[in-house]
DNA sequence: CCCTGATTCGC
DNA sequence: GCGAATCAGG
């Protein structure tokens, strides 16, 4: 991928916009968040101007590598996001959330499933949820990511709305509790032991 | 450990 | 110019 017009406009957008720099790579797709905060840095936008959060200053100073050579090194690859990117021409396009349209939310309060009575959801994960939300990060749609439970609380209709935000199980949207109330086990009797 | 941006330097 | 590797910090 090359740093087209459009492309690098959109990396300046978002730059203004305050997206951090992977988001404004898995938005741009095809390059790392190396490789928009080189790019940043060659633009010399380095800074965010004007606005007045700045959430990291750090007047850090290279420092001569010496390493102990003991770490390979993992990174996380850069994998193919694949959002649906729908966006509206010609008007600043708000965020995307990263959630997918879900209608009928189901709050995660009191008024539970509307679900089937063939599965009953274990009163200890119904504790489990209730415990948990205490413990909520109240995360904006904007604040979450792959790894934060995006179980919506409250009433989205209100701004008494967040989501859960505690950390996702590995593969799930939930955290440990609500994936527990929304991936019920489609078969609770038929191979019930192992 | 997850994330953030910053810098260096070989390409 | 580019961006992976690396660094430094939250």
């Amino acid at each position: 991928m090359s740093w087209t017009d459009e492309r690098v406009e959109l990396l300046k957008k978002m730059w203004g916009e305050g997206q951090s720099a992977s988001q404004i790579a898995k938005e741009l797709g095809g390059v790392t968040r190396n490789a928009v905060i080189g790019k940043v840095h060659r633009l010399g936008l380095s800074n965010r101007a004007g606005a007045g959060a700045t959430p990291t200053a750090k007047p850090a100073a290279a420092q001569p590598k010496a390493k102990p050579a003991t770490k390979p090194k993992v990174e996380t690859k850069p994998k193919p996001a694949s959002q649906p990117t729908v966006q509206d021409s010609g008007t600043e396009a708000a965020p995307k959330p990263a959630v997918p349209a879900r209608r009928q939310i189901i709050p995660a309060g009191q008024p539970l499933p509307p679900q089937p009575s063939t599965n009953e959801i274990p009163a200890e994960a119904l504790a489990k949820v209730n415990e948990v939300e205490k413990k909520a990060k109240r995360l904006t749609v904007m604040e979450l990511t792959e790894k934060t439970c995006k179980w919506p609380i409250g009433d989205p209709a209100t701004d008494d709305f967040w989501f859960c935000g505690l950390p996702s199980v590995p593969g799930k949207p939930y955290c440990e509790a609500h994936v527990g109330v929304a991936f019920q086990p489609m078969s609770s009797r038929r191979d019930r032991r192992r």
